[in-house]
DNA sequence: ACCATACATGTCGACACTGACATGTCGAGA
DNA sequence: TCTCGACATGTCAGTGTCGACATGTATGGT
C-alpha cells in the first residue's frame, strides 16, 4: 500500500502527529499524488508502529501523539523509493479519465468541456506561479526540496491547459484528408 | 464510482464484450487514467445491465456477450462528463507520490532517482512520438478523437522528463543565499 | 491427435478506503 | 463564564478493488 510509504516519507521529513499528517494530505500532496483521510491515517499509523517502522516519540496536549520514523522505517522507505523505477505504478485520475472518454461526446460538448478545463488549469497555474514569486523571496529555505513538487504541479497545469487548447483546435479544424 | 462511467464511455464508442473492455484497460487508459481488471469489469457490467444503462445486444463464440450502452446510459455518461468540472477529483498516482517524497532521500539518491525518471519518461515519449508519426499516415481516421488521448500522454511524458532534468539541476546547484 | 495459447466469463475471500458517527480538549473572544 | 471553533483521535459499516481460483472454447502449430 502506498499510504504506508506516504506516511513514512512525511515522517522522515519531520516527526509529526496524525492530525498534522492529515492536513498534509489536504494540500498539494492530496491534490496531485495521493489522498487519504484521517480515518485511514490513524489506523495505518498504529499498524506501522506495530511493525516497528515508526514510533511515538512524544505525547502532547489534547491526546496528540507525535510519531517519528525508525531506522527500519527509513530503510523500508528508501527501498520503496529507489526500487524498480516503474513496473506498473498504480494510477487513478478521474480528470484524465474524462479526457479519455471525450470521444463519447459530440463535438460541441467536447469543446465546451475542453474550454472549461483549459480555463481552470490555466487559473491553477497562475495561482501556483503567484505563490512561487512570493515564496521565492520570503523563504530562502533550508533546501530547494519541496519547491520541486510545487514546480511539478505548475508544469502539469500548464501542460494540461495547453493540451486542451490544442485539442479544441483539432476538433474545430476537421482537416480530413 | 468512476469505473461505471469508464465502461459507459468505452461502450459508447463501440459496443464490445467484457473481454475487449478488459484489454482496453491494459492500454493507455489503464496507464494514465484508470485501471481495472476483469474481476471488477464483469460484475460491474452485470450491475449496469441491471440498472438498464447497458444491454447485451449479441452473444458470440465462446460465450462472449457484446454489450451496448442504452439511451439511459448515454444520458448518465453525458451528465457525468459535463457535470461540475472538478470539485475534488479523485487522484492517485504512485509515481507522483515518489516525487513528493523525494525530500526523504539524501541528495545523491534523489538525483539517481530523478535521472532514472527523466530517462524512462523521455523514452516513453519517444515511443509515443514514433507511433504518432506512423499512424499519422496510415490511419486518416474517421475522427481526430482518440489521438487526443495519445497526445495527452506524450505531453505528460515530455513534461515530467523536462521537470526531472530541471530538478536535478536544482539539487546540484544549491544556490543558497 | 495433441498441446499450447488466446479467447471469454465468472466467483470469492482478503484487504483498502470512505463517510458517518463518537468523543474529548484547549484557547480565544463575547 | 460560556460558547464556539480548531485541535486531536478513534471506530465501524458499507463499498470498492485485487489476486487466486475455476471453468470452458476455438485456433493454429507440430
Amino acid at each position: 500500500m502506498s499510504l504506508t510509504h506516504a506516511l513514512l516519507g512525511l515522517l522522515a521529513t519531520r516527526p509529526q502527529s496524525g492530525y498534522e499528517l492529515t492536513k498534509a494530505f489536504e494540500g498539494d500532496l492530496g491534490r496531485y499524488a495521493w489522498q487519504a483521510g484521517h480515518t485511514s491515517i490513524y489506523p495505518e499509523l498504529a499498524k506501522l508502529a506495530e511493525r516497528g517502522l515508526v514510533e511515538v516519540t512524544a505525547e502532547g496536549a489534547r491526546g496528540s501523539k507525535t510519531y517519528d520514523v525508525t531506522d527500519a522505517g527509513r530503510a523500508e522507505l528508501r527501498d520503496w523509493l529507489m526500487s524498480p523505477p516503474s513496473r506498473q505504478a498504480k494510477v487513478r485520475n478521474e480528470q484524465v479519465l474524462r479526457m479519455f472518454l471525450l470521444s463519447a461526446l459530440d463535438r460541441d460538448d467536447a469543446v465546451t468541456l475542453l474550454r472549461r478545463i483549459a480555463a481552470s488549469t490555466a487559473e491553477q497555474a497562475d495561482v501556483l506561479r503567484a505563490i512561487r514569486e512570493e515564496a521565492g523571496d520570503v523563504v530562502p529555505g533550508p533546501a530547494g526540496f519541496g519547491q520541486l513538487a510545487a514546480e511539478y504541479g505548475l508544469r502539469q497545469y500548464e501542460t494540461v491547459s495547453s493540451w486542451a487548447l490544442w485539442a479544441i483546435e483539432q476538433l474545430q479544424t476537421p482537416a480530413r484528408t
